[in-house]
RNA sequence: UACCCCGUGGUGUAAUUGGCAACACAACUGGUUUUGGUCCAGUCAUUCCAGGUUCGAGUCCUGGCGGGGUAACCA
């Protein structure tokens, strides 16, 4: 998928500099990449950077994106992942046609290079424990030991390797190793582990191996099976390309793929590691992996960010090697851009006070004509019917006003939102002094937006709903789940845990949103965003993300 | 401490062969507006530091300083 402003950018990442050089020196004919996801949970944020990444550059290139499932450790894999991944890359809007692989797909031909390596001296079998080999790898600035068993020969090694295979040693007791440099100052090249014993059930392969390619082992092979000409991946795998190559130049394959690594994403008032948002599901802090809380992938499209926005967000963010963080600003402005094109307006208050318009028959009922969307050109509208009783928003009258609100107070006047200006003539109280009801009488010259000649135009314009019609629709609210911008930084993260990152409450909508449709998405004006959760049995509305409310900021700052 | 990577406004990115530091978000001003929304205009930077090369350095050289990653039979 191709956005015409990427095409318009003048200036180039890194990653495209290398392409050009690529596509220009001959290297490649055309590119093709991949997006490698290891199908053990669900995509968030981060994984849609690097589909971004993945497909748009391949898109941008006319080359092809493939989806490749990384499944090389059975004991964490599952099936349903699989399908959780497929349907989340399609949602964020790209195809990866008919090539979908898996790691797994070329378990024998990585087999086989496996052999080969052992055949040319490269690899050993080694039957140090798991805590000898990690002692002997020595550390920063401190060489290695070499193994005892580094010095097999290759038919020793073949035939422990293959007795390996045939399921003669138990879980934990030899692995195959390359055979590299004990003392190379990169420790990932201090005879990496190619192939452990791993006893468990694989999701695709079942039981037909007990043995396992690492991760180095079988990255690379299969970016050259499947014709990968870039491989792309994040920063942490800068220290592994030297291996990469290492087994690449080393192996007979079909082609000489090259890993370009580039920075993860991260955002401000949120985590996006793997780990993070497992720990945050199975302690219960949220509700499932499509918690609207959650930047998952499954979350995001619950609470209703619409992948166009995530994408341009993505687009927005860049490709660089620089450790940086987004704003969470940045997020829900390209959701609100978004959602400002598309969404239709409609009208609910959240905190209702009652407006008994007593120049409004008891039965009388006024149609007044409301625009569903200003941002579309067709401009179609709606009718709204105003009624002599209707609930407006309690932060929409205030008794002391200050100066600058221009909104209902006593003596004074609004418009009510596609309807006629009111003015306040009485506040009713309660035995404890709260304000209950306004009693207000409106001017019918007013309607239709119209300012009567000579006089002064009002300021203020308010949302309502007609008493008598409006529904209760029950309401969820969000504000980021962690306090602090940077969470993964933090010792103790459980502790800076938003206590209100989720509010139940209830809102008072026109009968045209209560009839919403599970995923619906419309603006409630002067509030917000808001989704017809599609997970809830009956209607419940999500709130996407509020406008932008320069008010409340104004506000802030005085009190 | 070994190796690898990276330092441009509050944030994220730009800046042709070395040539007026640009864009977006945020913040702050103001204008328009039947949403205090949208939209429009304006304000906000000694390019980590110190030397050097040059008419001219964010860009090239040297030396510092700072940040991140790496020591799973995870990916």
């Amino acid at each position: 998928m191709t956005d015409s402003a990427e095409n318009e950018r003048p200036s180039r990442h890194f990653i495209e500099v290398e392409i050009d050089r690529d596509l220009a020196e001959g290297r490649v004919q055309a590119v093709h990449t991949r997006f490698p996801p290891e199908p053990n949970g669900f995509l968030h944020l981060g994984h849609a950077k690097a589909i971004c990444v993945d497909f748009g550059l391949a898109a941008q290139y006319g080359g092809l994106c493939n989806l490749r499932f990384d499944d090389t450790n059975p004991s964490k894999e599952e099936t349903r992942f699989v399908e959780a991944i497929q349907e989340d890359v399609r949602w964020l809007g790209f195809d990866w046609g008919e090539r979908q692989y898996y790691a797994s797909d070329f378990f024998e031909q990585l087999y086989a290079f496996a052999e080969a390596l052992i055949g040319a001296g490269d690899a050993y079998v080694d039957d140090l424990p798991v805590a000898e080999i990690r002692a002997q790898r020595g550390g920063p600035g401190v060489a290695g030991t070499e193994s005892p068993f580094r010095s097999r020969s290759a038919e020793e090694n073949l035939r422990l390797f293959r007795a390996m295979r045939a399921g003669e040693f138990q879980e934990g007791h030899c692995v195959l190793r390359a055979k590299i440099d004990m003392a190379h100052a990169n420790l990932l090249m201090r005879d990496p582990v190619l192939y452990r014993i791993l006893k468990a059930p694989h999701h695709r392969t079942g039981d037909a191996w007990c043995i396992y390619p690492t991760y180095d082992m079988a990255h690379g092979q299969c970016d050259a099976f499947e014709g990968v000409t870039h491989s792309l991946c994040s920063l942490e795998f800068e220290n592994h390309r030297p291996l990469y190559e290492w087994l690449v130049q080393r192996l007979e394959v079909p082609f000489r793929p090259r890993q370009i690594e580039f920075s993860r994403l991260n955002v401000t008032h949120t985590v996006l590691s793997k780990r993070r948002l497992v720990e945050l599901v199975e302690e219960g802090h949220v509700d499932g992996w499509d918690d609207p809380r959650l930047p998952t992938l499954q979350g995001m499209r619950r609470r209703g960010y619409p992948a166009e926005a995530l994408r341009s967000f993505c687009a927005r963010v860049g490709v660089t090697k620089v450790t940086s963080t987004a704003e969470l600003s940045w997020l829900e402005d390209a959701v609100r851009s978004e959602l400002n094109r598309t969404a239709p307006r409609r009208m609910a208050v959240q905190a209702p006070l009652r407006v008994v318009v007593t120049t409004i028959g008891e039965d009388e009922v006024i149609r007044c004509e409301a625009v569903d969307n200003p941002e579309d050109p067709s401009g179609a509208t709606r009718p709204v019917e105003l009624r002599r009783e209707v609930l407006i928003e309690q932060d929409d009258f205030l008794e002391d006003a200050p100066r600058k609100f221009f909104r209902l107070r006593p003596g004074g006047s609004v418009r009510l939102r596609y309807g006629p200006v009111i003015t306040c003539d009485e506040v009713i109280k309660d035995a404890d002094g709260a304000v209950v009801e306004l009693r207000c009488s409106h001017d019918p010259r007013t309607f239709g937006g119209v300012t009567p000649e000579g006089e002064k135009k009002v300021k203020g314009i308010i949302h309502w709903v007609a008493a008598a019609t409006a529904e209760e629709v029950p309401l969820w609210t969000f504000e980021p789940l962690f306090m602090d911008p940077n969470p993964a930084a933090l010792e103790d993260w459980r502790s800076d845990l938003n206590p209100t990152s989720r509010t139940e409450g209830t809102l008072w909508v026109e009968p045209a949103a209560a009839e919403a449709a599970p995923g619906e998405t419309y603006q409630f004006e002067r509030l917000g965003y808001y989704r017809a959760d599609p997970a809830a049995a009956g209607l419940r509305f999500l709130r996407t993300v509020t406008l932008r409310d320069t008010w409340a900021k104004e506000q802030g700052k005085s009190s």
